[in-house]
Order: C-alpha cells, then sequence, then structure tokens
DNA sequence: TCTGGTGTTGCGCTATACGCAAGAGGGACG
DNA sequence: CGTCCCTCTTGCGTATAGCGCAACACCAGA
C-alpha cells in the first residue's frame, strides 16, 4: 500500500493538504508559505486557497492577506456529527453522564494512530474548559485511548505499541511491556483509568462503546482533578462510565451477552 | 446550475461539492449517484472520493458500501474553532452565561444567508437536546439572526429582507416591514427577543457581538422554554446576555463608547 | 444461470492545472 | 519621494494530470 495518496486526484490531495497544514499551524499561513511546505509553486498554491475561501472552507484575514480556516469547515462538520449515528445517539448519554459525575465527559475514536475526540460535555463544577473537540490525544496516557487500546485487533495494536509512547508527566507508561499489561487489565476490568498521566493533577476513567455487531467504536471517559477523583473514587465512577457506554452501545444496536462486564 | 467559482482548481471544487452533497443530504450516498448529481462519470466520482476517504473527510459505510462525512472534518472543525479567536475567547463566557440563566445558550454568526450557529453550551436543566452547532437557520425567527441582520449594513440587510420569510410557528414574521420595525427596536434597546418564532413553546434573547473596530460579528443567544421564559422574565435574561455579549466584544479588543452605537 | 444494479480499474485523449515570469500592492527605509 | 523587497495575483504555453469510455469484478434477486 501507498504511504500517501494512493489512488486519487492530486489537487484534491493537495487542498486537504492545505487545510490539514492551517489546522496544525494553529494560526494563519500565507500563499508563499503555503506552496513551499507543499512544494509546489506560490502561483498553484494561490488558486487552491481561492477555490477553498469560494467554498468558504478557509477565510482570509483582511489585514494580513493569509489564510485561516473556514467556517464552512464548522458547519461541514455539523452534518458530519448530525450524520453519524455514534454522536447523536452518544450526546444526551454524555450529558446524563456530565450531571451524574459533576465532572468533564468525553467521547472519543480512535483516527490513525492518536486518539480524536469527536464530542465533550463540560460539567457545570469546571472552571475553566477549553473544549478538546476535534483534538488528537496520545493513546497511551489518556483513559479513551487505553479503551481503544486495548479492544484493537492485536495487528494495529502492536503497530501502536512499537511507535515511541512520549513521557507528558512522570507517571506516563513509557515501556511498551507495562502498557500491555495495562491493556490485559483493561478487558478484564472493563474499564480504563489514567492517573496524572497526560497532565499533573488529572485523572480518568473511560469505558467502552461497542457496535452492534460487538466491536468497540468508541470510548467515554470521565476526567476531573485528582483531588475530586482519588484512587478510591474511581470505581464508583467508573460504574458510572460504564453505565453510560452501555446505553450508548445499546442505542447503538448492541446487545449484551450474559457475562456482561460488571454483572 | 453553474457556481460562479472563478478562478480555482475544478476538481478540488468538485470535491467540495462531494462534501457538501454530503452534508446536505443528511445520510450516505453512493458513487454512482454523487457521479450524476455532480454532472460528472462515475469514474470521476469514485476517484475523488477515494482521495477523499484517504484524508478522513469522507468515510464509507462497510455494508451499503456509500460514503458519508468523516471523522477528519471534525478534526478539522475543531482546529478551526480553536484557531478562531471569537470561539476560543467566547467559550468561558458562554459556559458562565450557561450557569447564570440555567438554559441554553447558544453563539452564532452570519454565514451567507442563513444564520450558522458555531457554538453552543446545554444548560445542566435542559432535558434532551440536540447540538445545534454546525446548523443554520433562518435568519429573521431567531434571536440570534435578528441580532446579526439588525446590525448588517443597509444594503446587505435589504437583499435578506427580500427574500421570503418563511413561517414555522403562528407567531413568525412574514413581513419584512414589520421586521424591519422590529430590527429598528433591536437597535434601540440593544437586544433582540424571538417569541415562539421558531418552535412553539421556545423563547430566545440574544446580544450583539463587537469587533475591535466595532463591527457586529457574532451574537449570543439564551433560548428556553416559555414557561421558564415568560415575555416578564426576558428583559432580566437579556440583562445577562448582554452583560455576557459585552464580555466577549472586549476580549475581541472591542473598547465601550458612551453610547455609540453606529459608527 | 441470467439480469440489473453496484464500484473499481486500464487506457487514450484532451482538457486542465501546473510552473514561469511579469504585474500589482504594500510597507520599511534611506 | 523613490527604491527595495516582500507579498499575492494573473496571462500564457506546455505537458501532466484527470477525465470519459468501456471492460471488469462483485453482489442481490429472480
Amino acid at each position: 500500500m501507498s504511504n500517501s495518496q494512493g489512488s486519487g486526484v492530486q489537487s484534491v490531495g493537495r487542498a486537504i493538504t492545505i487545510l490539514e497544514l492551517l489546522a496544525d499551524s494553529d494560526g494563519e499561513l500565507g500563499v508563499t508559505e503555503l506552496g513551499r511546505r507543499l512544494g509546489v509553486h506560490k502561483a498553484t498554491a494561490s488558486r487552491l486557497v481561492a477555490t477553498l475561501a469560494d467554498h468558504g472552507l478557509v477565510e482570509r484575514n483582511p489585514v494580513t492577506d493569509k489564510y485561516r480556516l473556514g467556517f464552512g469547515l464548522i458547519h461541514l462538520a455539523g452534518s458530519a456529527a448530525s450524520g453519524m449515528g455514534l454522536l447523536r445517539e452518544a450526546r444526551p448519554v454524555l450529558e446524563d453522564l456530565a450531571e451524574r459525575t459533576l465532572e468533564t465527559v468525553n467521547l472519543a475514536v480512535l483516527d490513525g494512530d492518536a486518539v480524536l475526540n469527536v464530542d465533550q460535555i463540560t460539567s457545570p463544577r469546571t472552571v475553566a474548559s477549553r473544549s478538546w473537540v476535534g483534538r488528537r490525544t496520545p493513546y497511551h496516557c489518556t483513559a479513551n485511548g487505553k479503551v481503544l487500546l486495548a479492544y484493537l485487533d492485536e495487528g494495529a495494536r502492536e503497530r501502536l505499541l512499537s511507535m515511541p509512547l512520549a513521557a507528558f508527566t512522570p507517571n506516563a507508561i513509557t515501556d511498551p511491556d507495562a502498557l500491555r499489561t495495562q491493556l490485559a487489565e483493561v478487558r478484564a476490568r472493563g474499564f480504563a483509568r489514567t492517573v496524572e498521566e497526560l497532565e499533573e493533577g488529572l485523572n480518568a476513567v473511560a469505558a467502552p462503546v461497542r457496535r452492534a455487531d460487538g466491536e468497540v467504536i468508541a470510548a467515554v471517559s470521565v476526567a476531573g482533578p485528582a483531588f475530586r477523583m482519588r484512587a478510591g473514587d474511581l470505581p464508583r465512577i467508573a460504574r458510572l462510565a460504564l453505565d453510560a457506554a452501555a446505553s450508548i452501545s445499546r442505542r447503538m444496536g448492541f446487545v449484551e451477552r450474559r457475562h456482561s462486564v460488571g454483572g
């Protein structure tokens, strides 16, 4: 399999690469800069962004004449979310979970090599919360990531485990074997936990969401400050996350077998 | 219909049209159908969606082999939101407003001929709430729409007013002159209200958000059921919305004058 | 098996989008 | 006020890249 665009239309690939470049470098980029990073002439970049701007996917800053992502993407993403069964079914359950736990709730899927947060409910108790929706987080130091990794098929899991594991905090797990052990525990217990592995003072638990055929397609996490979510509290909160995840799974058409997770 | 894509790359325009088609027809579309609607051969459509799928902007349903919008769009939209100063600055203020009012709060901008909701905070008191983010709503029967319309420049406003005004409820305003009167009141009062104009039993108030140069770029609304938001309650709630909108405006660099509305 | 749908590929042709270079603004600076 | 250097845009000729065609592979139903 070819690494990049195997079959397809090159100019479309370049246009999407422009969108990704604008997304990654949180800011504005000029035509010249875009052409340089794409490896194409400035003129080509200019025509590409003109097309993107015509459709509202990018907007130009009138004062700097540089380009940034536009509102059209928000429209498309909104349609994507409402068209996606998962988000539509999950939303009310996530809100209920946030109200029960009074903590921030996230829904995530595995997208490529990272965990993609696709929806979030912030608890009223949270003071200042940035939205994590649309952000990618590493899979090995988030509760959602551990869940998604734990239920991934062997080949894909080992491929991800073979990549270097970055340490964001002293508690982060950087040894693949230690992570394998944890993932086995996740499968045995049915939920995952992180204790100050992504950010210091931040704990979380997560539970798997299954599709009709039983495959795990998403994870629901509850995250909060360590002083409110002590080690002793995690099982109780995990119970609520498991219930919520099971509820979403049921809405997605999954029927629980007899030997269910916490029965 | 030939869209006016003056300068640009045709295949990119076609690819984006595919995304819009998938967004509008909330569901899944096959390659043949896409080719038919685009006016191109099935093979061309196949190659276009293959490229889009390579980058995660669309996904294929494994069972039906049809295409739908993918998670990649959510990632891009998330970056767009965080890269956009407006959303980043507004988020904490909206959360505070939701907590004070205990109702659902929306942030909207004018995008083309409709009102585009770009962020939403649902109150814990709301039972089952769908997310309106990314959805377009008509400008004449939403509080946000009235605010955005009221502060629009004359030419653009009259252009929008010349279009037919649909009635979703008996209370909806369908007469352009009646709407002009209301818009003048909005400018005089500083906030807009809707009383069961979009949905029966749904009331809302909205206030304008200004950019550094004073231009209105967005609107903040508080919406709730009519039995909790009676006519007598609206001024009090509007006061909170005005404070929130002013707070966002200040974060956007706007400095309040004495009472200078016009510029 | 046959038929009527899908979606995916080789292949030749021509339209299409590329790179080049010139043109048009816009600041910074002497 | 002119010069320089930066930016982005736009004609133009070329050949590359993407299009339509048609053949192929696949699936469902009769």
